[in-house]
DNA sequence: CTTGACCTTCAAGGGGCTTGAAGGTGTAAG
DNA sequence: CTTACACCTTCAAGCCCCTTGAAGGTCAAG
């Protein structure tokens, strides 16, 4: 298989899957005489590995990490449970800070729709983004 | 004002209003014989400025059209409702999908304490992370 | 034989800083 | 006066994960 089917089969475009080689998360796999990559199903079951971890938003180190273990023989299963415990904190306060963002944002486009523009004697930038405005 | 004293009045360290300065969000200062920067007052306001706007989420290209837009004598309200309203629709767009993914996580996670570890026979890279645990 | 889709490599860009190296300046204490 | 020490300067590279572009080679169909 050559990295276009591969990349169609699995959802990652060439480019990516060629990067994901060059940072060492996929090994080198075969060539054609060409010199055309070509892919074993095991490339194929690795590369969709990599891609849902990356969906979950797992680093290409701590997936370097877990391919590395399994590669040695080794269960990565501790090692996945520490990860997933970790992301699905990371992700619970990126949500938090997202929501008082989104309300932050909301006030002022509240406040944005009533004030009128200021004019050009007003020294603030624009009191729409002025911790005056919060008021 | 020295940049470091600009730095804590502002909360901003030195390296970044440099950077800011140095990508044109901030106007290059005066400088002391030293070749020390130094800032007004009015330096300070518009870095404050610069950094409540980012601390909303506002990339540097916009806060920079928008302080550009104030420099020529223009009122910059018109745009920054436009940005207000592009980043309340990104932020809220960004929380659904952290949501999803939250979930996704927790499921995994719940799987991942009941699942065993594998054994080195098993051809999966980690079950807890394969699609056959999500059902 | 040409077209056009695919592949190759290497290099740079993007966002917003952050860190490091190598050195100059200001100031207070000894 | 000298010595610390904190502060400042510049330039360069690193971070994360790709994405894009240039310049060229390969392959199958018409």
């Amino acid at each position: 298989m050559r990295i276009g089917e591969v990349g169609n089969a699995v959802g990652v475009d060439p480019p990516t899957i060629r990067y994901y080689e060059s940072v060492g998360v996929l090994p080198e796999p075969e060539r054609a005489t060409s010199g055309y990559r070509t892919y074993s199903s095991a490339d194929v079951d690795r590369l969709r590995f990599v891609n849902l971890a990356r969906s979950l938003g797992i680093g290409l180190d701590d997936i370097r990490q877990i391919l590395g273990l399994r590669d040695r023989g080794e269960t990565p299963c501790g090692y996945v449970r520490g990860v997933l415990n970790r992301q699905v904190d990371a992700v619970d306060e990126r949500i938090l800070q997202l929501q008082a963002l989104s309300g932050e944002l909301r006030r002022l486009q509240r406040a944005a729709k009533t004030l009128p523009d200021i004019d050009a004697e007003d020294p603030c930038v624009c009191h729409m983004l002025e911790p005056a405005a919060a008021h």
